[in-house]
RNA sequence: GCCGAAGUGGCGGAACCGGCAGACGCGACGGUCUCAAACACCGUUGGGGGCAACCCCGUGUGGGUUCGAGUCCCACCUUCGGCACCA
């Protein structure tokens, strides 16, 4: 039993107990867990499962919030859930260590990237492990070691050899203040996703990997145990439409031999009402058919859309710009002659980069042809159409008319015939076109993974052969803020020689999107001393699949994709089994400042968690985020809350440690009994399906029933163990310290977190007598006390001999009789 | 504009399949212990009425289905999240 000298309890608790102390029990058995190894995971366990559940591991910021307790805790609670469930699970932790703010702090502060995030992850390892989870610490990964990065730079290569990765010249997102490209993902509502800064356009030559080639499979996420909305969420960034492709004649040829505008439409029933075709001011073709009376208003206009910003171009408020490049072109279906425009409401970086347009059929033509007196023809009649001009466009389905031979026929029927035309005669045929677009991962910036490639002015790109790898960062470089990559500005880097003819090459100076180390850091887990592969497909067939991931839903679209993307090539590649990387996959909430809004210092809302935990223990932090709501939903961090928490768990700890007489008592047997198992049936239920809310509810509920007994003075000695021993088990995930140290205490035994989850006595999670409630048309009039299995007619013979229920049916005549056995007898009377 | 989620006491929230609305907490109020306090302990706490047993009203708004609706259906309002010239 306890060994340390007891501290009298102030005049409150009055029992002369020993006063419940979270800080030296947390450090004590904390301590102890670790030099135990309880938490070292094996590979394999003889007679167990394998289950790997893992919590979206941190960037290396420098300090723990509240919004990561709130992530792992709960995500703690249930993998110590099954583990005692009797699986062997494995539940890591890591570092995100690239990405921006560590370079920044270089160029502010004069520190380091490297030197900033390792003095970060230090402090952050030591904040991880207040929190008592049960993580295995010789698992952790770093995605800013060498060891670590070399793979990063290997998945790339494996890309590479399979033609997943690429470098093109295209227009790139780029944040002036990040100086950096960005990846479609990472643009929201035209800003950068990092510092909100306007994002503007660049043409640059970049590394893309090819994720659209992974689309269709990419957009079946059916099978997945996820959340609704975030697979919607997937879905709707992928963006799959059906249409055709359609050709269009050039009337004069371009000078480099071009002779057709290729286009991609969703309708093309509507394609006999082309009245103009419009091209992006980016597209290749503008240069080229511009006649020489439109080209200076035409240089002039593209010129001028390469200042707006991505925001304002893409604002549906704006009205469309354009002007005409003076040629045309032929609509082969129609052999009318069609005038090319250009105008930036067409986005060279969807489909072809330029439309057809047809005014009547779609609001963004009408609108662009309304300005300038374009013709609009109609091609579909809406319903009951007088054959009068259209005042706005029709943009429903409906009859085709003036389309030669497609007359009469309904929209879905004419796509399918104008597309197989279109196939007949070689003009185009069907495409599926996507909104996604390929994954730009060049970041001109110095603390990320080298993208392993070289240029040798003989062998052209090189990428740096296997063996050579991992391509280090240079420690010794200048960080200015000029906006040139350090990388750029290191000769000791550039400069190195081909592989192939060992003449001169300068190394690619871009590294790698973080989000490429995210996208498969939860492989590594399985493997993390590997030096020969990024895992051992041995291990990787232990562990992977993940079968529970938990996180923030703002990775819904970037993180989350990205490695599914990753996992589809790695199995491609052959390292990893199956289709997806999470089968199961959870999103937490955020969580907010008192306020209700954001944490930021800037608002001075932050709540530090390593305060909290100061003053009220890990335990009770932990079962407070979990109590606070539902997990999903996050919420206001009420600081004023945690001391409801912090009594209970005071209330566990004496209800515990000072029983009070205990005696044989079929009374206080039974009800304890059922208190205990009626909770457990709860908590095990409430865990499987993550309501860590309710489940805290229910804990607190047995407690007060223990209360209740103790204070009456005396209760059943056998039941009342089996309660205290059924409320820590089921405390344990949640609670680890106290739980584990109460555990000791009352049975003598450690550790409680190998201990089996008990099973509930299904029998004892019903009561005997239960009270029903008495209804008269529906209103409450009584309750009354009936066995759990009385039938309808028992109940109501019990009823109706109550006073006030007679009272009520007098000189009424029963109509029906509605029974809900246990709950409710309804009597409706006329 | 489109898609998704949600509106319940002073506050966070609970209510499995349509069956006693407000579990569990916070706060507030009253009390105990204390020289005094508290993150100690006990009690009360949706609103209104009644001395009382009790009665009436009440889950964003308006309608509907049902013996019975927070829960189902229709319309609307509000909030939050996502997407937004994607042809």
């Amino acid at each position: 039993m306890a060994t340390e000298p007891k501290t009298q309890s102030r005049t409150g608790a009055g029992r002369g107990v020993e006063r419940y102390d979270p800080t030296t029990i947390e450090r004590r058995w904390q301590e102890r867990w670790a030099a135990d190894g309880l938490y070292r995971t094996p590979d394999n366990a003889p007679g167990k499962q394998n289950r790997y559940h893992l919590t979206m591991f941190p960037y290396t910021s420098g300090d723990l919030h509240v919004g990561h307790w709130f992530a792992k805790a709960p995500s703690d609670a249930l993998a110590r859930y099954y583990r005692m469930r009797g699986y062997n699970v494995m539940f890591p932790i890591g570092f995100d260590a690239f990405g921006l703010p560590a370079e920044n702090a270089a160029i502010k502060d004069g520190v380091h990237p490297r030197d900033w995030t390792n003095a970060n992850i230090e402090r952050m390892r030591g904040q991880l492990k207040r929190m008592g989870a049960m993580f295995d610490w010789q698992r952790e990964v770093n995605s800013s070691d060498p060891a670590y990065y070399r793979w990063t730079q290997w998945w790339f290569l494996q890309l590479y050899q399979r033609a997943l990765a690429y470098k093109k010249l295209a227009a790139a997102n780029w944040c002036p203040s990040c100086n950096t490209t960005l990846a479609n993902e990472q643009v929201i509502d035209g800003r950068c996703e990092r510092c909100d800064t306007l994002v503007e356009q660049r043409q640059m030559d970049q590394w893309f990997f090819a994720s659209t080639r992974y689309a269709e499979e990419l957009l079946d996420n059916d099978g997945l145990e996820w959340p609704e909305h975030v697979k919607v969420m997937q879905r709707n960034w992928i963006g799959r439409s059906e249409g055709a492709e359609a050709s269009f004649a050039l009337e004069q040829p371009a000078a480099d031999g071009t002779d057709e505008i290729r286009i991609f439409t969703t309708r093309p029933d509507t394609l006999h009402g082309v009245t103009f075709m419009v091209l992006a001011p980016e597209h290749p073709l503008v240069e080229q058919v511009t006649r020489l009376e439109q080209r200076a208003a035409v240089d002039a206009y593209v010129e001028q859309t390469g200042h707006v910003t991505e925001i304002e171009r893409q604002s549906t408020e704006r009205h469309k710009t354009g002007v005409f490049t003076g040629a045309y072109c032929i609509n082969r279906l129609t052999g009318e002659r069609v005038p090319i425009w250009v105008g930036d409401y067409v986005l060279a970086t969807y489909g072809t980069g330029a439309i057809m347009a047809v005014p009547a059929h779609d609001q963004r033509d009408f609108e662009f042809a309304q300005e300038r007196g374009l013709p609009v023809k109609a091609v579909i009649a809406p319903p009951e159409w007088d054959g009068q001009p259209l005042t706005q466009a029709y943009v429903d389905e409906g009859e085709m008319v003036n389309s030669g031979r497609f007359d009469g026929l309904p929209s879905a029927e004419g796509n399918r015939a104008v597309t197989e035309y279109l196939a007949e005669q070689g003009w185009g045929g069907s495409r599926i076109q996507y909104r996604l677009r390929d994954w730009l991962i060049s970041r001109q910036r110095y603390w990320g993974a080298p993208i392993p490639i070289l240029y040798c002015e003989q062998c052209g790109t090189v990428p740096v052969p296997e063996d050579q790898l991992p391509v280090e960062l240079p420690y010794d470089v200048e960080f200015l803020p000029t906006g040139q990559s350090p990388l750029a500005l290191s000769d000791a880097f550039v400069n190195t020689t081909c592989p192939k003819c060992d003449g001169p090459a300068r190394r690619e100076t871009d590294t790698m999107d973080t989000f490429m180390c995210s996208s498969w850091y939860f492989m590594r887990y399985a493997d993390p001393d590997n030096t020969e592969a990024p895992v051992s497909r041995e291990l990787a067939e232990a562990w992977l699949p993940v079968d529970q991931y938990t996180g923030g839903s703002e990775h819904a679209v970037m993180h989350l994709l990205y490695a599914r993307f990753f996992y589809k090539a790695a199995r491609d590649i052959g390292v990893v089994p199956g289709n997806e990387p999470f089968t199961r996959y959870f999103s937490q909430g955020q969580i907010l400042g008192p306020d209700g809004r954001r944490m930021s210092k800037s608002r001075g809302n932050v709540v530090a968690p390593d305060a909290q935990v100061e003053k009220w223990g890990a335990d009770c932090f932990r079962a407070y985020l979990m109590f606070l709501g539902p997990w999903d939903q996050g919420g206001p961090y009420d600081v004023d809350g945690i001391v409801g928490v912090s009594r209970w768990l005071n209330r566990v700890w004496n209800v515990v440690t000072d029983p009070p007489e205990l005696a044989d008592d079929a009374v206080s047997a039974s009800e304890l009994r059922r208190a205990a198992h009626r909770t457990l049936a709860r908590v095990t239920a409430d865990i499987e399906a993550k309501r860590f809310n309710t489940m805290v509810a229910a804990l607190m509920e047995l407690t007060n029933t223990l209360q209740r007994f103790r204070d009456a003075g005396s209760a059943d000695r056998a039941a009342w163990d089996e309660t205290v021993r059924l409320l820590l088990l089921s405390l344990a995930p949640s609670c680890p310290h106290i739980a584990e140290e109460l555990w000791e205490r009352v049975s003598g035994e450690y550790s409680v977190h190998v201990q089996p989850w008990p099973e509930y006595e299904e029998a004892l999670t019903h009561e005997e007598l239960v009270t029903v409630a008495v209804q008269v048309n529906g209103k409450v009039r009584g309750h009354i006390q009936v066995p759990a299995d009385a039938d309808e007619a028992a109940a109501r013979a019990v009823a109706e001999a109550e006073p006030r229920i007679r009272e009520q049916l007098q000189g009424h005549e029963v109509a029906r009789v509605i029974f809900v056995p246990g709950r409710l007898l309804n009597i409706v009377v006329r």
